[in-house]
DNA sequence: TCTATAAAAGACAAAAATATCTTTTATTAA
DNA sequence: TTAATAAAAGATATTTTTGTCTTTTATAGA
């Protein structure tokens, strides 16, 4: 098990990928960004059609059409990508797996999971779609194998 | 998605509700652990018939038998529970799902995914399997809904 | 207007996780 | 030594996640 789905992962790579190809100017086919963030392309296919449907993402059809982001988009936080596809259990479900997490009536794990659901609540919220641009285009960051 | 799979939440659970019973002098069965931590029954006996083949809780068949932690066990880190269960991902693995997380090629949230991974680590590391008898006997802790 | 392009949508398939059921084995106590 | 008990083992079933394929719709440019 990892922290995100698959499906998640995924999302979070593509839609880093395709900010900094934003940044460059240019919309990005679906292909080149499986190729780019190493993931299946019908699946991934699928998750950036739901991210689109909910706004997250900008897209275009046809000739010259792809996935882009602007101005707006690139500034939001990655929690919102991750909500939307693995939706809010991380940032407020029990560490071990009780139907809700309560103060009241806590789990054995309760305080120190709290500083861990915390700390990623954290890294999402201050993280920015469009974060990484400049840092992706000179090399520094990876986002396949 | 959670954090840790069913499986292992079911694991923790039932090793914290054992460790309680063997603290208080009892071995348990497992439809009782079941009903206490309000999992499928015959699914949490495939966990626990893992981890005692693993040796990481005792028990005994037949009349009076069940389930029950030796003093050396209540003395291990939740996180053997953990390794056993969902394997080591959860405290090498990369957040974006790279197949391994490295310093030289890292990716875009390497640096803060550290910081979660490690609270993670530090949680399961230094909580040992009977650390709670005394809070859940006093019914300071839930184990179930 | 016609054609090529690329995403959207929908149906389908495979694999993994979760859950159940039945039979076997070990242990205790009468 | 037999009967009752409870875990171990193995086979099977269901659900969810992950992955694929085909058809439709929108757009741009010739
Ligand atoms: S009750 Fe389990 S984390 Fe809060
Ligand atoms: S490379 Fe992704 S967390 Fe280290």
């Amino acid at each position: 098990m990892a922290i995100f789905s698959k499906t998640c992962e995924y999302a979070m790579r593509a839609v880093f990928y395709v900010a900094q190809r934003s940044h460059e100017g240019y919309k990005v086919g679906i292909k080149e960004i499986a190729e780019q963030i190493n993931s299946p392309e019908p699946f991934l296919a699928k998750i950036l059609q739901r991210l689109s449907k909910e706004g997250l993402i900008q897209s275009v059809k046809g000739p010259n059409g792809g996935f882009y982001f602007d101005a707006a988009s690139l500034n939001r936080p990655l929690a919102d990508i991750v909500t939307a596809v693995d939706g809010n259990a991380i940032f407020t479900g029990c560490g071990l797996g009780l139907t809700y997490c309560s103060e009241a009536n806590p789990c054995p794990l309760h305080e120190e999971f709290k500083k861990v659901r915390n700390q990623i609540t954290y890294m999402l919220n201050n993280t920015t779609i469009g974060k990484f641009n400049l840092g992706l285009i000179k090399g520094k960051f990876s986002l396949n194998k």
